[in-house]
DNA sequence: CGTTAGCACTCAAATGCATTGAGTGCTAAA
DNA sequence: TTTAGCACTCAATGCATTTGAGTGCTAACG
């Protein structure tokens, strides 16, 4: 028997309005406040009676038995996806949302970060941004600039979108001449090809190829590869932690501290992103169902953002149980669907 | 009358017990407590004489008038000065701060990110680097490289030691040459000039003489003033905020909020960083002596680090009022010294 | 037969009150 | 000058009481 054959519309009625409440108030909810408080033209004395079915059936649940019913995890779970309506974020935040997006275009790490600053700011909770990975990405250039007789600047152009550069040591300086061999042979080896491609067999492979040079490439091959791994643990933005503590879930510091630490380890935010990611669409997950300890008093709202059809990154929104889910997952769309446009226009080059 | 001349050796003792024993507490010492915990030789009565000499004084005072006494700011300046001997760091502690740095040897940021977490882990507070900047700074090379036939890539080189790029859209491309002779001319103009001296009247300079190619420029040295700008706003690396938590002034949330608003204005805490750099010598900031108001149950340690005599950046700790002073300003002082000498590794290239 | 009113019951939170104990200042004795 | 003794203060603690919002159950009602 489905749990959901029990929910008649005005228990669904009902579930949504202690939720509604216990959202905007945090505080348990009792049948004659919603009697008195919504409109749905039934007594205290019924409403009492369907929140003891809500609560038999799992929906509600009471921290005391003389307190009011506040929305069980299964019940917030309910309402995410047969109750609520995501509620329209104005046209005027759009606009701002856009705006703060474009004035930030031109570099990808700002982007990200700008990203999780406008999610932190909207939502009020803690935002993340996982940055653009892309499994298309391919090594556009790598060039070996001397900038001192003894310092050798590796440069990785990766497309699409960003650059990274890392000094080297060598002993002994090289010709111009010397150089620009290493550069275009390096180059008809490597460009174009996907950074997943790109590993350390392959490095050596061409290393063994010039290896009157080896003094040089053996440092510039493994700085290759740290770049690519440093560029993954660098994924994941974070902004708004303090808007954690302006939650009255999270007033006693063991909560809240409970959950920095969670923020903290990039590994749970990080693969909670990549999954929203692969799994392709927004997911709400809801305390326990995550399998981490420390998340079964919070909630994620997370979104992948897509540029061409294809999910490059995601971003998400951490918050209490409580949370206010329907303008949540408003926002987090929006922004995802905004930041994948702008994208599109950054890393089509 | 100077206010220290009422300090005799036996007040001094006492001042220290009553400090020493509440930063290790955190809970308000009465007499009967230093007379058991401390061999001073002298009764319960004594001290309570002594101790209300040292409230008349100012240097303790009471949380209410049954409680025992706390040091006030006076206080804990008095004992920062005159009383504390700075705790030595163990050898093996020493070795792994230098090991852990060393490791991080390869790349600028990575030695500031690893500086900080380990002034964090060392001090169990919140602590904050300084990236290095020297006035001496100057503009090493500046080369442009075309990657995409609509995209050139800007590519800084700043001695001593960072790297920073940015992609330019261009309308049309250029051919070899002309990057070529953009390149040597810009370099000719710009290569060793004080990055202190490249403003925007110089760049409108180089951008008149060039004004052929004006149409990559503009674009172009725009992203080298926002370059040297941007490199100022990251200047500040930040660790360890999660311990400001486990402090128990900060057990209620809304004080522990006003020091995490404190850490979130990069504003405070690199002026405050900058004015240690600028004084060359290591400094305890205690409670309201700074002039932000979110400091006032607050203390910060910071010392500059320097390179060939020459402060360059500092490196900061904060924690409440009744901070380990002894230890985090020995941890602080080694800490700076190794970086330092990290740095002059780095940077003599 | 679903809905509502009435009522007894529960329990967290707030309130009031006495107790405890660590701490003080003062005074007088050592 | 130091210490012992003593009266006093006051936060914290414990305990009983009250309050009030909430419940479940039952019986009456339309």
């Amino acid at each position: 028997m489905s749990p959901y054959s029990l929910m008649d519309d005005r228990k669904k009625r009902i579930l949504q309005a202690v939720t509604d409440d216990y959202i905007s108030t945090a505080e348990p909810v009792g049948s004659r406040t919603i009697a008195r408080r919504y409109d749905l033209g039934i007594s205290p004395a019924t409403i009492r009676n369907e929140m003891a079915d809500l609560e038999e059936s799992g929906y509600l649940e009471q921290p005391h038995i003389s307190a009011g019913r506040i929305p069980s995890q299964k019940g917030y779970r309910f309402y995410v996806d047969f109750i609520m309506q995501t509620k329209g974020v104005s046209d005027e935040e759009r606009l701002r949302i856009r705006r703060r997006l474009e004035e930030r275009k031109r570099e990808l790490d700002l982007v990200t970060e700008e990203t999780a600053r406008i999610l932190a700011q909207l939502s009020n909770y803690a935002a993340f941004v996982l940055s653009p990975v892309s499994r298309a990405a391919v090594l556009k250039r790598l060039e070996l600039v001397q900038v001192d007789p003894q310092l050798v600047l590796v440069i990785l152009v990766v497309d699409p979108g960003f650059v990274r550069t890392h000094l080297v040591m060598t002993e002994r300086q090289l010709k111009p001449e010397q150089l620009a061999y290493i550069n275009s042979y390096l180059n008809s080896r490597l460009r174009d090809i996907p950074l997943s491609k790109i590993g350390v067999s392959l490095l050596k492979e061409i290393a063994a190829e010039l290896k009157e040079y080896s003094n040089v490439l053996e440092a510039t091959l493994e700085a290759v590869v740290q770049l690519l791994e440093h560029r993954q643990e660098e994924a994941v933005v974070t902004d708004g932690q303090i808007n954690i503590l302006e939650q009255p879930e999270f007033r006693e510091v063991e909560s809240a501290k409970r959950v920095f630490d969670l923020l903290a380890e990039d590994d749970t935010v990080s693969g909670l992103l990549v999954d929203t990611m692969n799994a392709g669409s927004i997911r709400v997950v809801i305390g326990r169902e995550s399998p981490h300890p420390n998340m079964d008093i919070c909630s994620v709202v997370s979104a992948p953002y897509v540029v061409d059809g294809v999910p490059i990154g995601a971003i998400g929104v951490l918050g209490p149980t409580r949370m206010h889910y329907a303008r949540v997952v408003a926002i987090v769309e929006l922004v995802a669907c905004h930041l994948g446009e702008i994208l599109s226009k950054m890393l089509v080059m």
